[in-house]
DNA sequence: TGTACATCAGTGAACGCGCGTTCACTGATGTAC
DNA sequence: TGTACATCAGTGAACGCGCGTTCACTGATGTAC
């Protein structure tokens, strides 16, 4: 049963975005073709009509969720209300929505060029808009404050203790809005 | 062919440590028993004469991982000397010897209780070795420093670009390496 | 100390399952006239 | 504007494959006497 363009460019549309998602929430490996459009109501059969092969659709939800939730998206929010909103229990409860950094961080060793160049880009648009919120950071300081998001919310997300969970946000929301008041690093 | 009692507890280490290598280096999930059990020159049926599942090796494999490489094993080295050590190339190119925080941080919040709980305690313990090599740092700096190494890893190690990969590297090397020079954090 | 036998570490084929991908098919959509 | 037909989005069964796990079997090891 044949749809019509606008139905089809909107099946590929949402394929994308339950992609992203799921990819944040599983892992790209652990989340299969079956579950994407299982979650459009779809069989798997019809997804070859609008990607090449799972590898491709990785390369564009992965594109996809650095448009949506990436750091570098635009805001005119203050650097601390970006912390604030990035280290909290919020986006820790809900990777499927959050950053793709630390989300996809492990599963990128193995991928393949197309995927991790998404990514690597990403860690790059990352850092120039933490250069835009302290602009007056030190180089080597805006590394330490990016590294220091995605270990946090990783280590967040990995521990099965909620206290020690939260201790970790909230030690390094702290640390880091304390770092950066004073433009003195 | 039965072994002798020498010869089957060896069997059994090696696949703790093989598994412990493999787990960090592929992911949990990604490797499987056929490897862990060819990295011996050994059949899959011979595995479950020695654990109950791959669950059950997963969990003895990652304590096996932080008693090795975790930053809570013993040492005398100073704050400085870890940092240059677990901030470094050879760190990053080495995850199957290295430590399972980063290593291991994705794949955990797919875990079960079991692996999960070895995890949260190696987070435990590094805290606790952070607490001793820099006595002067207050709580929220031992979080943002452990967050920051963790991070700094995951995001050298995923990253496409050699450049942008060391870039990673010094600078967060750099910046903790300044912050904790002088005891005022 | 020697012998008979039970134990069990490791083999290798098989299982059921879910994966990514392919393909013959259906029938509404889009197009040519 | 109406009709005939080619196109192609989506279906659902099938493929080959590797996974974790099971199991009948082998034969050296360990034990009982």
């Amino acid at each position: 049963m044949r749809r019509s363009r606008e139905e089809a460019a909107r099946t590929r549309r949402t394929a994308v975005a339950a992609a992203s998602r799921l990819f944040r929430e599983r892992g790209i490996e652990a989340a299969s073709v079956s579950e994407v459009m299982a979650s459009l109501g779809m069989t798997d059969g019809g997804f070859y009509r609008h990607f090449e092969s799972k590898e491709a659709l990785a390369a564009e939800a992965c594109a996809a969720a650095f448009a949506e939730s990436g750091l570098a998206r635009e805001s005119s929010a203050s650097a601390k209300a970006v912390l604030r909103g990035y280290l909290s229990e919020a986006h820790r409860d809900a990777p499927g929505a959050g950053c793709p950094l630390p989300a996809l961080a492990s599963d990128m060793a193995r991928q393949p060029a197309a995927v991790r160049q998404t990514y690597t880009d990403g860690v790059r648009s990352a850092l120039a808009r933490i250069g835009q919120l302290v602009p007056g950071a030190r180089r080597e300081a805006r590394f330490a404050l990016l590294a220091g998001m995605v270990g946090e919310l990783a280590l967040a997300r990995a521990v099965d203790d909620e206290g020690l969970s939260a201790a970790i946000l909230r030690g390094t929301r702290g640390f880091w809005t304390r770092s950066l008041e004073p433009p003195k690093t």
